[in-house]
DNA sequence: CTGAAAGCGCTTACAG
DNA sequence: CTGAAAGCGCTTACAG
């Protein structure tokens, strides 16, 4: 490896003079500056990281805390592809994404093991925000950082617009001539209860009267979950005639249990999903859904914690992304 | 933060002689590293990792090669598992990953990403091998590597058995009674024609002519092409009875052609894929395909790498991991 | 067993 | 504009 030193030394110049003119600094001459940096070049120059990082504290590197075991992790698309969206807008900036791993030698912390790699920035999505340990602690802390799909005034967070996306679905169904929309939601969690929210606005909004029966509890990205409340939907006494299950990716155990009840999708039940995945349209019929802005969400994640490091703040912005409703053919206009 | 000058000062010691006690060194009293010891962790130590790497050259941090937006990355279930399989191996041995970028605004290759980042290890998957510069160097420079899905005797690789994947599916369609057994394989890779390989021996093992016509190229992971390409197969003259597709994914493209040609799977027409993904058995029918062990794929790749760090080696194993067939119901027999 | 010292490769006031 | 020097926080021969 080739260092400032061997520069230094072909040159005929100190090593300080030799950092300034790679450094671009306006504090040396013109003509020094070209010649070290064509030296440099024809050197084949890399300066060491980690020197560099030991005295300015600056390390280019995002930690990413990505939970892929227990929450399907890259296996879900939505926070896939969130996750490929900070990435290219951090690797424009030149800046790594390295995953925050809770080690279980040294037993560090989250907030550990972030400040021990000096990581400059902290993405946050795809965990369990209620039942883990110190991840608050670790947004919550002097580092810049931001998670999806949470809210907080202590530091930002980038989510959808869940009350009007799952409000303007829920219409929707209305406008399709439904009355007995069922919702099963997801694990109660603040993108749950904003959902619920939506949807119990939209009766409200459109005075029809909720039943408490077809609003349930089930599971996010759980197809087996899902399956089992679809059977229990469709054992009620009056069944749903259009149900909204937590997303679209759950869409195979309705399918499941709407089979093997016999019932046909859409002409015995409408169902609806939410996120618009890659494979959406590919259902039959075409799945009805909200479609999540996922790009939008990632970019505008890493622009928030490219700011903050570019002004060293540490911002608490609570940042909206409009969702949309996309409608293809699982729910049957009905009269 | 606390530095070693800080435990010294407090214990009354030399810098070096808090280094020794940290590290566990044989080279100091039992009392004074007890003491030491004691002090660092009321004390809230933390070495600083930039300063350590600097001396030992020991970055704890292993380099990942994936392509997420071409090739579908985290989208791509097989791959998506290897990596948690990968990453859950490596940090549970203190390493973390983080992503190699071709850096825009520095214009490094991969190998000097590398480099300059002190990786002591990197993974290559799911990326074009064929069609894109600087994947090789990177795994042929003295940077212990593994890449998977390719073979090469320079440096390992991890793959699977797909010679006998294809050749125990392809067969598996003849016991079905089939003999029309069309194949879309994926582009020309080495783990493309050795499945290719597979499916030809089979034919000749069970003495049933080849038909070239029911050999195509499709692409893998790609809905579109494979709707594409089932529909020129549908419409041959003497259409197979049974096709292997690229892989489970593409099942949508298939579904949807056939759909489309008003033929019904597995009666009209039987369907086999590859790769066994999470929803493999929620397709109507449930699929038939070879199953991947992504999960021993990842391990492997991590334990090669970790193997190598430890005894300073570049080892380049080809290493070959078994398939299994997983008859489901979208193969029909016939007679 | 302990300390003083050199050095990893870099940056940055500080003189001149 | 250029160089000498100190220092980032750590490790590791080398004396004693």
């Amino acid at each position: 490896m080739v260092t400032l030193k061997d520069i230094a030394l072909k040159c005929g110049v100190s090593v300080g003079a030799v950092s300034k003119a790679l450094n671009d600094s306006h504090d040396i001459g013109v003509e020094t500056k070209q010649y070290i940096r064509e030296m440099a070049r024809k050197l084949g120059y890399r300066p060491n990281f980690y020197a560099r990082t030991l005295k300015t504290n600056h390390s280019y590197n995002i930690g990413i805390l990505f939970d892929d075991a227990t929450n399907n992790g890259f296996g879900h698309a939505f926070f896939s592809n969130i996750l490929s969206a900070f990435r290219g807008e951090m690797e424009s900036n030149d800046y790594d994404l390295t995953f925050i791993a809770r080690n279980s030698k040294i037993d560090e912390s989250y907030i550990e093991h972030a400040r021990h790699r000096r990581l400059e920035g902290v993405l946050v999505a795809c965990v369990d925000y209620y039942n883990e340990d110190g991840i608050i602690d670790l947004l919550e802390s002097e580092i810049p950082s931001v998670a999806i799909d949470y809210m907080s005034d202590k530091f930002s967070c980038v989510y959808s617009d869940n009350y009007n996306g799952l409000m303007s679905l829920t219409s929707h169904c209305f406008e399709m001539g439904h009355r007995n929309v069922a919702f099963i939601h997801g694990q109660h969690t603040c993108v749950t209860d904003e959902r619920i929210r939506g949807y119990k606005d939209a009766f409200k909004k459109h005075n029809i009267p909720l039943n408490e029966e077809y609003l349930i509890e089930g599971e996010y990205y759980s197809i087996e979950t899902t399956y089992k409340r679809m059977k229990q939907l469709i054992q009620l006494p009056v069944p749903p005639s259009c149900v909204i299950i937590t997303d679209d990716y759950c869409m195979f155990g309705a399918q499941k249990a709407a089979y093997e009840m016999g019932l046909s999708i859409p002409w015995h039940i409408s169902i609806a999903g939410y996120d618009d995945i890659k494979i959406a349209p590919y259902f039959s019929p075409p799945l009805t859904t909200v479609r999540q802005d996922a790009f939008l969400i990632g970019k505008t994640a890493a622009e928030i914690i490219l700011y903050d490091i570019e002004n060293k703040t540490k911002s608490a912005h609570n940042i909206e992304i409009p969702t949309q409703l996309i409608q293809r053919g699982s729910i049957r206009k009905i009269s």
